[in-house]
DNA sequence: CTTTCTAATCGTAATATTACGATGATAAAA
DNA sequence: TTTTATCATCGTAATATTACGATTAGAAAG
């Protein structure tokens, strides 16, 4: 018990979930946010904008990449961490399609 | 610890991170795929729908209304439940603009 | 080499999630 | 009233998440 039952969803609802997830805390909504006001890459100056320790946010620097929203190239002593342009399209268009697919029919009950 | 530093994070931030939660379970996905495809409203079949028990399913749809995106109302002995026309655009809409606030910039590193 | 800085990982504690069977509550049917 | 049907909730077990301090690994600086 406790575990998700991976085999009962079709790979459109665990890709769509696995983004959500990644999304699903503040910090990790704070972060991309992060990344998306510098179009430049940010390291881990990150770690100063939020009030999270240092492992707390690697942590969800880690589950960000796991989920392939971003990317972390090594330079030098640092890293810098950027968007996945291809999974961030992916994303966009899976939660596009689906909050989509509501106004097209428009009319609901209840 | 283990819990959310909650008072540390913006409103936005907070509420899409409640939305992206809603759709973090591909069982959650379903449900709401099964919601949207059906316009008029759908009781308890989903349980018969997916594999899962009908109070696991329940206790989804408790979560799926908490964070406001499905509406339950009585009808008899079955309660029909619907996408919250008002919470969804919402949701929609902090969506679009997280993801939309990329593409304007274009350029990555990395 | 040693120190320093950056970031990942480990270990751990608190809490949350996921799933199910069993039970409870309410309304329709008998 | 008793039964049946529908759904919520309780109780519980397994697992996952969140957060932090401490440690580790690696590169740059001294």
């Amino acid at each position: 018990m406790g575990t998700t039952k991976t085999e009962a969803f079709t790979e459109a609802d665990l890709t769509l979930a696995t983004y959500a997830k990644a999304l699903a805390h503040p910090a990790r909504v704070a972060i991309l946010r992060i990344l998306l006001e510098r179009n430049s890459c940010i390291c881990g100056d990150i770690v100063e904008e939020l009030p999270l320790s240092q492992s707390t946010v690697s942590q969800h620097l880690k589950e960000l990449k796991e989920a392939g929203l971003i990317k972390g190239d090594i330079d030098g002593k640092k890293v810098c961490y950027c968007i996945d342009a291809e999974a961030w399209k992916h994303a966009q268009l899976l939660m596009q399609q689906i909050f989509a697919s509501y106004t097209l029919c428009g009319t609901s009950c209840c």
